[in-house]
DNA sequence: TTTGCTCATGGGCAATTACTCAACCGTAAG
DNA sequence: CTTACGGTTGAGTAATTGCCCATGAGCAAA
């Protein structure tokens, strides 16, 4: 009780600082002097609401330059939504605006009242994306996942997002409990024909709405750096043409998935029927414009979130 | 053409530099040198995208709905000073919540450095909050009770608070030695007229803040459960228009003071002046609803501090 | 009880932001 | 051509905010 109701009862007085500060526009100074505290306790309170995420702040206004852009891509693609942020020329932190518009975008799903079933993939963006999501209750909604959540050395893979999903949304959720990549062919044949996997598979293949990273190759990519592949291996994949992946399953500068023995070997379900079902891509920066390109091209994705520097490539 | 594509051109700038500013966390100086702009244009727009509400904040925490109530009955009623606190559905406690709440405005006040008069009114609400005070000591503050300290039956009144403030409070203590109601009009002149009733009522009228229980009438209600008043008094004055009580002064359903024979019997002090000092009313709960919406709408207080129930119905 | 550790606090200061004011630009009316 | 006016700009300045640091309270281990 003691500690559990002081900790609680901080982040109230976090969330009070940070209402009275952004929505109620109140100095620092004047919040301190109504809640008996300093100021510089309010000045803590009020970043410890940020740094909290109790802040939500969102643009709510269509960026001609970007919608244009969005216009474009969405027609020279053929993709059924396309979002686009601005650009920040500083650079910085590869999630900046993107994680806020995709958290935006998947929150809009949410908000259906007609069940759906939403599926997510893995990687950076994603996550971050789904850190910046409100606590919604929508008891109608299934969450499943794509992906498995074991890493390489057995443990919860930490980019698996649904367990972060959880956190803030109230829905029935479906792991994958299966690790990313198997050692062969016939192992994931094994393992896909549990029951359990079973089913969470056959539901991922009726997904509404898909939302997934699209992560770019190299030894900095995700797929080295978490450890899924070495780097010879990665050095292999990229001679004969490997560009980018989504949930592991690796593609071609044409989109195309690869029939190679690492695809042979990725666990994660295959992506959502691009022909029934709405399949957003998530990323952004220099680094992944090949994979998105690539992604767009080969119809991996249907939907697509990302940065103007992103969008202006793709329409050269 | 010029002037609405130069307008809604203006509105796309102050978008992006409200994107800067809020979602990517640049400074306005940075946001200047990146739009090619002085650092006071990149001000100007970003507090145009504040005013044209481009920016939309949002506090993802339960308190923030109590704040926005707050800040609504506020506003309607013209009050000084509103806490609103969650209702608690499933409990059946009326004082949970809102003794912690009241008491740690109390604690607020008795925290300041130049001294204060802080006067107390009685109810089993504020008896609660008192509970909750922490060991303080405040030696340059004064605390009077409105009310007097003896009950109907000639022993000291339970829920006279003031006693149980003594306990956690270290300041002087000025209780009323007098019954809550007296048996006429003229003993209630007499025994206001002794020196040292004088002195405490003189005091009362200088409160700088006074906190008083809102009490409904009825016969479940404190005046009847603790005997100050026979169930058909009670029925009459419920007969004439009576809602509520605060300090033992009896109100109608605009606020205003009956004009009867039990208000000329109360022994109580007047409630303090609500031009120079902060009345604080403390209530929550159903059956309190008339008599707060009273209370405010009369101004027998200026200040409220109730639960997110009542605040709906006062808005309502 | 002492010691060492963690963490919240408030003071002080530098960085950042908001506001005021005079000047300026383009436009339209006289 | 002049004048008045609405709106914008940059400079300057006051207000506000972010951050570092010394301090002390609280607490657990010795």
């Amino acid at each position: 009780m003691v500690k559990k109701s002081e900790t609680s009862g901080r982040l109230d007085d976090a969330a009070r600082a940070g209402w009275l500060y952004y929505v109620a526009g109140r100095t620092q100074d004047e919040i301190a002097s109504s809640m008996g505290i300093s100021r510089q306790s309010a000045q803590r309170l009020v970043s410890l609401a940020v740094a909290e995420r109790l802040i939500k702040v969102r643009l709510d206004h269509p960026i001609a330059a970007c919608l244009e852009l969005a216009n474009a891509v969405r027609n020279k693609y053929g993709l059924r939504q396309v979002d686009i942020v601005p650009s920040d020329p500083g650079a910085g932190a590869a999630t900046v605006g993107i994680a806020e518009a995709a958290a935006a975008e998947i929150e809009r799903w949410l908000k259906k009242t007609d069940p759906i079933v939403l599926a997510v993939g893995t990687g950076r963006t994603l996550k971050a994306a789904v850190d910046q999501l409100p606590a919604i209750e929508c008891i109608n909604h299934r969450i499943v996942s794509l992906t498995g959540n074991i890493a390489p050395d057995g443990s919860a893979a930490y980019y698996n997002v649904i367990f972060s999903m959880a956190d803030a949304v109230k829905a029935r959720h479906f792991p994958m409990p299966l690790p990313v990549l198997v050692t062969s062919a016939e192992e994931r044949e094994t393992l896909h024909a549990q029951q359990l996997v079973r089913s969470t598979l056959d539901m991922s293949a009726q997904a509404d709405v898909t939302f997934v990273g699209i992560g770019e190759l190299g030894i900095d990519g995700p797929l080295c750096v978490d450890g899924f592949l070495e780097k010879d291996e990665m050095m292999e994949l990229m001679d004969n043409g490997a560009v980018g992946e989504i949930c592991g399953w690796i593609f071609d500068s044409e989109g195309k998935l690869l029939d190679n023995p690492i695809n042979e070997r990725v666990a994660s379900a295959p992506i959502p029927s691009r022909e029934t079902s709405v399949v957003i891509g998530i990323g952004k920066g220099k680094r992944k414009m090949k994979a998105i390109k690539a992604a767009v091209t080969g119809h991996q994705i249907n939907g697509l979130i990302t940065d103007e520097e992103v969008a202006e490539y793709l329409l050269t």
